[in-house]
DNA sequence: CAGCAAGATTAGCGTAGTCTAATGACCGTC
DNA sequence: GACGGTCATTAGACTACGCTAATCTTGCTG
């Protein structure tokens, strides 16, 4: 039915009502979002991030990113330092931290209970993450046993929004001879996943730098094979330290 | 990216080019499907359907609805006829029996795998309809070995749009003493939904209408046990009638 | 068959989000 | 310290949907 609704004092902006009245807690626009997911991506919890990154990012005109900034800044999602920056406010933190945690969920949903192929699942994830309500998302997490990363090496925030504080590195930034074992993915990318994934490049294995050129060249080996790369081809590839010690 | 696309013919129009570029195969916007799907569940594609009765059913406003069967119209996925009512053309419903299909076999996931109660999936499915992909809709039906009906006893189109011809009536148009089968239960009221269930008047229970009264009160057998109810009660109860004979 | 009421449509707005083109602000460089 | 280029913003449009209020149409019904 639609409802005669006069009267009507809008506290909130009508999109974010909206979006309230029709999931359990209050559930933003698709573009919002996006926005605040991809803020917080950008670590603009910690540092202000530039119109331009965010623009670009989101695949967006830089117009649209400013005019999409003033509203979230109206709503107090995020505050403008120089230049346009933008850096997330507590509750801005809080929604992108819920948009990151339903993203990562759906997308080890996608791969262990639907069987899909980890290198591309992302997409399907950046789609359904608008879509799943707070009742669907606690039923997969519990089907799936409640877990803790997804198939990207992605830590999964719980429902309180905590992650875990993990020191990770570039690949690239190893030192030659250096060990270290692959943890985080970057996702957006289903080809250059697709190659990871075949040179064994996945999270959890075992990897050590042989070569940095000055030329932008590395040479490491996976899993005991030899691989060659360009910065382009390794960049996304986050690596934790192997302490120093025992060669197995 | 964003495109710096100069030319740019639009044969379609963008809001249907822009959602086909989304997905695997042309996908149209929330609202267009919706309008499709609610069309295809009044008959649209047999009898025309007044705007009126689509703009209620939708809860828009009837010049909302005018203005969409305007759009759907220029699109060729549906006629005029008159007095402003619409039939879907053949496209028309080849899209509303996709939306379908997606809708039932999200409850029936939703029922099935996440364990979600049948009562209670409507909604959900609703907007989950319009966020799945083709492959992830191809692998929760293999996840689920390709069910024919969804949890409310509704027969799930297959990939071709095939559905099964059934003769149902509602419980209510039974004649006294006349023995039947719950086939399907209206699914958009939870509550309604509930009470059902718990009587046992579910898809697959034997029913016997016992009374039929003129002022609309209705007693029948469910399961051995006897229930009363109004019209309001039991409409959306759709039965097949049992041949008469055997009583077991 | 005139007239009325139900039902459909038109007219005019509003929000959400995007775009291009033009303009404004800033920052580092020479 | 003026100047040029990068970056952000303003200005103006557009699509997709909604809504209300006013107007038309039409099918009865008396
Ligand atoms: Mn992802
Ligand atoms: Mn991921
Ligand atoms: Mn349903
Ligand atoms: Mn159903």
């Amino acid at each position: 039915m639609f409802r005669p609704s006069r009267v009507a004092v809008p506290s909130r902006p009508p999109a974010v009502r909206a979006a309230a009245a029709r999931g359990r807690l209050a559930r933003l626009t698709r573009s919002r979002e996006d926005y605040l997911k991809v803020l917080f991506e950008l670590d603009a919890d910690t540092r202000a991030v530039a119109v331009g990154v965010l623009a670009r990012r989101l695949a967006v005109s830089p117009p649209s990113a400013t005019n999409m900034l003033a509203r979230l800044a109206r709503e107090r999602l995020l505050t403008r330092a120089a230049r346009g920056a933008a850096r997330l406010t507590a509750s801005g933190r809080r929604l992108a931290v819920e948009a990151v945690r339903r993203h990562r969920l759906l997308e080890t949903f996608l791969v262990r209970v639907l069987g899909l192929d980890w290198s591309d699942v992302h997409e399907d994830a950046e789609v359904l993450e608008h879509a799943v309500s707070d009742r669907v998302l606690a039923a997969l997490e519990r089907v799936m046993g409640h877990p803790g990363e997804d198939p990207h090496g992605h830590p999964i925030p719980d429902r309180l929004g905590r992650l875990p504080r993990r020191a990770l590195v570039p690949l690239a930034a190893l030192g030659a001879g250096e060990r270290a074992v692959v943890r985080e993915l970057e996702d957006r990318e289903p080809r250059r996943m697709a190659h990871w994934k075949r040179e064994g490049l996945v999270p959890g294995s075992a990897v050590r730098l042989l070569r940095a050129d000055a030329d932008g060249v590395f040479a490491f080996e996976v899993g005991g094979r030899r691989c060659v790369a360009g910065r382009e081809g390794i960049d996304g590839v986050l690596v934790e330290r192997r302490r120093a010690g025992g060669r197995p």
